[in-house]
RNA sequence: GUGAGCGUAGCUCAACGGUCAGAGCACUGGACUGUGGCUCCAGGGGUUGAGGGUUCAAAUCCCUUCGCUCACCCCA
């Protein structure tokens, strides 16, 4: 027998024993980002492919050649998310949330999807969380952003992650940095790998980002990033600087960090597992003050991360599988025995107690098996000696003791026996 | 898109080109006529990813293809 089917290359399923932790993410999450002021939003997972080219920006990788495109039946260009930022200040424009003026927190969280080849921690479908701050300028609206993060990988038990911080400047001074540092590359092109010839052309700044060392020392003695930024750029980037001092969280300033989505502008973030192989980012980040202005509505500064979920969970301390030894299995020999069962399992199972019962057939013993290997803490025993003496077995699967109770008790008796079973 | 490595039972892995492709775990049953875990015994499970080739003989060597994995690229 072998399945006729197999699943989309890079779009793993979730499987029933992993969707636990991917819960108690979420949940955390979900606790920290409201704690933090957030209201969750959710948009639709494909949008108009404009939406995507213009927010993105059109050079990119991900509009150039990872985005899942398609038509629908009315002819119109449809692009799977690829991110989650554009979507959700599309819909806040769309839907006038932010026509108050004032800060506006939403987070959002959910599958993603890039036509990339897979490897270790990259996927084609995958799952972010992410949060857009809209609204203020100020650095301090950075640093609390850092801090969410910051306290989030700490609840959550990430050992050993890292803040790269970086700020790459805004529309006044970006342009002209990359103007004189594509000049100053270009005398020098022949140093550079084949890459970065190529990249010369389309993004040039993406040398920054290169780890061949022929291009590194050439990078070394171009002009400097931070230092090409424009007075209001280094004051903000430097009173961020500040503040997270103020906040103790650790970071190191990487002038060479680039990002892939034109968007940004000033603060630029990643939080590394280095751990983790290649794709070590499991969040990323950063300001984009002219994106919400770019997409029709009014100049806004604004700020956001996306956490990549799958690179966060597998981040986590490993977690013993606690044994749960919950709830009663109800045992039974014959038909009657049987049907008595069901009615009980339906009683507990409405009074919130976790039941079940064989309905295969088995052997008494194989029902033990069953029980014990899904953990309940009791089993039932219901047969002809049962019936006959309105006596039910009772035995405790963790204490391994059994006891007789009468038949019209037992779910009352279950139901309060349970609950202690659970405090313990 | 480019490169490399790997595809053997549900899982983890064995098998110098040479008997009928094995083991552990898992599963089912028994020892225990109505009692889980521990132990012992037995059993079911495979087109060796697929297709072609070399050979007296292929899981093993060669080619093609598909899949997986890792890396480049890029990013979460």
């Amino acid at each position: 027998m072998k399945p006729i089917f197999k699943g989309v290359r890079g779009a793993p399923d979730i499987l029933p024993g992993e969707v636990g932790r991917w819960q108690r993410v979420e949940a955390e999450a979900r606790r920290i980002l409201q704690d933090y002021g957030y209201q969750e939003i959710r948009t639709p997972i494909f949008e108009r492919t404009e939406l995507f080219v213009r927010g993105i920006g059109e050079g990119t990788d991900i509009v150039e050649k990872q985005m899942y495109t398609f038509e629908d039946r009315g002819k119109e260009s449809l692009t799977l998310r690829p991110e989650g930022t554009a979507p959700v200040i599309r819909a806040c424009l769309e839907h006038h949330l932010l026509t108050r003026g004032g800060l506006y927190k939403v987070y959002y969280t959910g599958p993603m999807f890039r036509h990339e080849r897979p490897q270790a921690g990259r996927f084609r479908q995958f799952h972010q969380i992410g949060a857009e701050a809209i609204g203020v300028e100020d650095p301090a609206l950075d640093a609390e952003v850092l801090d969410l993060l910051c306290h989030l990988f700490d609840t959550l038990g990430v050992s050993g992650w890292k803040l790269h911080l970086n700020s790459i400047g805004d529309e006044a001074c970006r342009p002209v940095f990359r103007e004189q540092f594509t000049r100053y590359v270009q005398a020098k092109k022949e140093k550079l790998c084949p890459d970065c010839r190529v990249r010369l052309e389309r993004n040039p700044l993406r040398i920054l980002d290169c780890k061949e060392e022929g291009c590194r020392s050439l990078v070394a003695q171009a002009p400097s990033p931070l230092e090409s930024l424009c007075k209001d750029c280094k004051t903000h980037f430097h009173r961020l600087q500040e503040l997270l001092g103020l906040l103790k969280i650790d970071y190191s300033v990487n002038e060479h960090l680039v990002r892939g989505l034109d968007y940004y502008t000033r603060t630029a973030f990643e939080f590394v597992n280095p751990a983790l192989g290649a794709q070590n980012a499991i969040a990323g980040g950063g300001r984009y003050d002219r994106l919400v202005d770019e997409m029709g509505g009014p100049p806004m500064p604004g700020i956001g991360f996306a956490i990549g979920m799958e690179r966060l969970l597998i981040s986590l301390p490993q977690e013993e599988q606690g044994e749960m030894w919950i709830g009663v299995f109800a045992a039974t020999l014959g038909k009657e025995a049987s049907q008595l069962a069901l009615q009980i399992v339906q009683g507990l199972r409405r009074q919130g107690v976790r039941a079940s019962l064989d309905l295969e057939g088995r052997s008494l013993k194989s029902q033990m098996r069953l029980a014990h290997k899904e953990r309940y803490r009791y089993t039932l025993i219901l047969g002809d000696e049962e019936l006959k003496t309105g006596l039910a077995t009772l035995k405790d699967m963790a204490k391994g003791d059994q006891e007789q109770i009468p038949l019209r008790e037992v779910v009352n008796r279950l139901v309060s026996q349970e609950s202690r079973g659970r405090a313990e």
